[in-house]
RNA sequence: GCCACUGUGGCUUAGUAGGUAGAGCAGCUGAUUUGUAAUCAGCAGGUCGGGGGUUCAAAUCCCUCCAGUGGCUCCA
């Protein structure tokens, strides 16, 4: 698309310049977007919008979802509609009504494509707060919405009977929107809060074109396709049992070979970057998850129980408590910081049954966990050092993957979700941490026990600003999500995609200031004074389930070779080649590459057929010509086939897996 | 936890006007000894997620519990 501008005289509609025009659907005036029927209040340069460009997409399932709640309304009169937004792939429109059947999803979709073939013109009106309230009277969600963001006017969207409450822009007409579908039914709660009426909502998607749609859709069944868990059961790597353990996932052992192998790689990673590997048990007693501040807040999402004699164990569903309880063991002085321990912590919580999936969410896995002491002074460059695993690690494993940095921080306006500091206004005492809604009683001072006490971010707003000045200067690009912090500390998030578009946390960097006050941890500063100490929590994997989540949908289970639970799929063309195929077998094996034979009394053509299942990095098939030759015939992940010397093949495999090549090089 | 949908042998799956389950692959046995995405034959394997109910009769209808999937909420 042309980058022209047009210009367009005050008291002219913003279309004036595309009269005739259907490649123009809007307006574009820096990032703001008009309608084409929209007056002008001052000469204004415009670019347009169509339907070709992202603006234009937007602007289509905008419309498209005024569209489906128009269909809505006129199949049930008695509906009332909430909000329709445009979400990453389409669309959803929630409404108040009876969940839709298979069957009913079909009228409505109908029922929009009759709509847009009456090719109603879709008007802009400017309406007074009070007209609003008077023509929304009947629908509580949108009298909400007035109330709460208009101030003297704003506009409505007519089309045909239908009008909703909406600041646009739209399409100019229902004949744009053509190509759709209606994808499938949720539930929502009104203002997503659990206690608000629940809605139904719709999704759907639109495209400009019919081509764009159908290929959507196509991608949508091939994502499917690569689902880790279609992977996993094909790959024989990890069994679900749902009666015995719901949302406990036990690995066979071909997945328990990869599991291994990202812990020796991270093992590795640890060991240069100086953290030391400890060990901790997987329950505790109730009163350290109390003191860490865990009960309070996640007791409901903990595994908890009590012995007939009367003591409480939780399941740990973090590792920090357990690490810090050996940083407690031993004094520390402030040459010996930072201290940093690893562990491969494996963690339960009790995920809610509607929560609970796949291994992106499982109710046991494994942290690649470091918890590191330090002090105040070495904030910045020790995150710099985390960020640089991350750096090395992620770029180890993948060549091309889309990766979302973000800076979680505190919702300032609700300082009671955090452990934060409370100054005193009547004394200026600055009280200890607290995390008010986990308090029983009212807070006062500790001092002056006056209760007038302001929330006090100044230890939260330090540590941003290290997270933040990290990343700056570690050259990413990251956006800022106010309110995701956790309970004790602001945190560095990077999320990546699974096949179905979903994008999950993978590793983790935390500061916390919290946990060495609540555990009165301390180290001895050069003053020979007790100092207290910064902790730091990362995870480079996060969880080593996501990470092979990620791992496998992204490669469509066709891993590095290092990572193949089968390396090598020996095929021998008949009994004859059977010892050779052996001979081959414990050769590689001997270089420590995994190997097997099939042996079975089967065509070569049924064993490839089969075996490919498994994803094996390598088919080596051997006939009486490879065995004449001391050669295997390699048939590699993308099916081409060469015959290279036994030796030859020995020396670039066992090079490709000590490089941890994602290509393979033959 | 909330809403919708789903739950048939290891896997994929047929079976809606309710009459006590069919198949393919995998498995096992035998034959075949194979040149790069399925050689042939035979055998075995399911009380149709669990429980309750309606009925002369239920995989098929109703209730309930469990689990899975997609969302919502949550995700230390």
């Amino acid at each position: 698309m042309s980058e022209k501008q047009y210009s367009v005289k005050k008291g002219d509609k913003f279309g004036t310049p595309f009269a005739g025009k259907r490649e123009a659907i809007a307006v574009r005036v820096g990032e703001e977007l008009h309608d084409l029927n929209e007056t002008a209040t001052a000469d204004t340069n415009v670019f347009p919008v169509t339907l070709n460009d992202e603006y234009g997409l937007n602007i289509l399932r905008h419309s498209a979802a005024h569209l489906l709640a128009q269909a809505v309304m006129e199949i049930y009169p008695d509906a009332k509609l909430n909000a329709g937004p445009v979400v990453e792939g389409g669309f959803y429109y929630d409404i108040k009504m009876e969940p839709p059947d298979q069957n009913t999803l079909g009228a409505i979709e109908k029922k929009m494509k009759e709509l847009a073939s009456r090719k109603f013109s879709i008007v802009r009106e400017v309406h007074s707060k009070e007209e609003l309230m008077k023509m929304f009277r009947e629908n509580e969600f949108k009298l909400d919405k007035i109330k709460d963001h208009v101030e003297n006017e704003s506009t409505v969207y007519r089309q045909g009977d239908f009008v909703d409450f909406c600041t646009g822009p739209h399409v100019p007409d229902t004949s744009y929107i053509r190509h759709f579908r209606l994808l499938n039914v949720a539930s929502s709660n009104y203002k997503g809060d659990i206690n608000n009426e629940r809605l139904t909502r719709i999704y759907g998607t639109a495209f400009p074109e019919e081509k764009a749609l159908k290929q959507y859709l196509r991608n949508k069944e091939e994502a499917a396709l690569r689902d880790h868990r279609k992977l996993g059961s094909e790959m024989d790597l990890f069994v679900f049992n749902s009666e015995r353990a719901p949302g406990l996932p036990m690995y066979t052992a071909k997945g328990s070979i990869i599991r291994s192998e990202l812990i020796n790689y991270m093992k590795q990673l640890n060991e240069k970057f100086n953290w030391e590997e400890v060990t901790t048990p997987h329950l505790f007693k109730d009163n350290m998850w109390k003191t860490s501040g865990h009960y309070y807040k996640y007791k409901d999402d903990m595994f908890l129980f009590t012995l007939p004699d009367g003591d409480s164990y939780a399941l740990k569903p973090m590792n920090c408590p357990g690490h810090i309880t050996i940083y407690e063991n031993a004094s520390h002085s402030y040459r010996d910081m930072p201290v940093k321990f690893s562990e491969f912590g494996t963690v339960y919580r009790y995920e809610k049954s509607g929560e609970v999936g796949g291994l992106t969410r499982p109710r046991t896995f494994t942290v690649d966990d470091g918890h590191e002491f330090m002090r105040p002074d070495q904030i910045e460059n020790e995150i710099k050092s985390v960020l640089d695993m991350m750096k090395i690690t992620f770029s180890t494993f993948f060549e091309d993957i889309e990766v979302r940095y973000d800076l979680s921080t505190a919702d300032k306006e609700k300082p009671e979700a955090y452990l934060i500091n409370y100054k005193c206004r009547a004394c200026g005492n600055l009280n200890e941490p607290r995390r008010m809604s986990s308090e029983t009683n009212e807070l006062k001072c500790e001092n002056c026990s006056s209760a007038d006490l302001e929330p006090d971010f100044s230890l939260w707003d330090n540590a941003t600003e290290q997270l933040r000045n990290a990343l700056v200067s570690s050259g990413i690009n990251f956006k800022e999500y106010p309110g995701e912090a956790a309970f004790y500390g602001p945190k560095i998030d990077v999320h990546i995609k699974d096949a179905l578009d979903r994008s999950w946390q993978l590793t983790t960097i935390q500061i916390d200031f919290f946990m060495p006050i609540a555990f009165g941890l301390y180290f001895i500063n050069q003053e020979s004074k007790k100092e207290t100490p910064v902790m730091l929590h990362r995870a480079i994997y996060g969880s080593i389930e996501r990470f092979l989540v990620i791992l496998l949908e992204n490669s469509f289970g066709k891993l590095p070779t290092w990572l193949s639970p089968i390396q090598t799929y020996i095929i021998p063309l008949s009994e004859q080649q059977k010892e050779y195929a052996d001979e081959i077998r414990e050769k590689l094996k001997e270089r420590g590459v995994r190997a097997l034979v099939d042996d079975s009394s089967e065509s070569v053509s049924k064993k490839i057929k089969l075996g490919r299942r498994f994803r094996p990095s390598y088919f080596l098939i051997v006939g009486q010509r490879e065995q004449e030759n001391g050669e295997v015939s390699v048939r590699n992940r993308k099916d081409s086939i060469q015959n290279l010397k036994i030796e030859e093949f020995l020396e670039k495999i066992v090079g490709e897996i000590k490089e941890r090549l994602i290509q393979q090089p033959l």
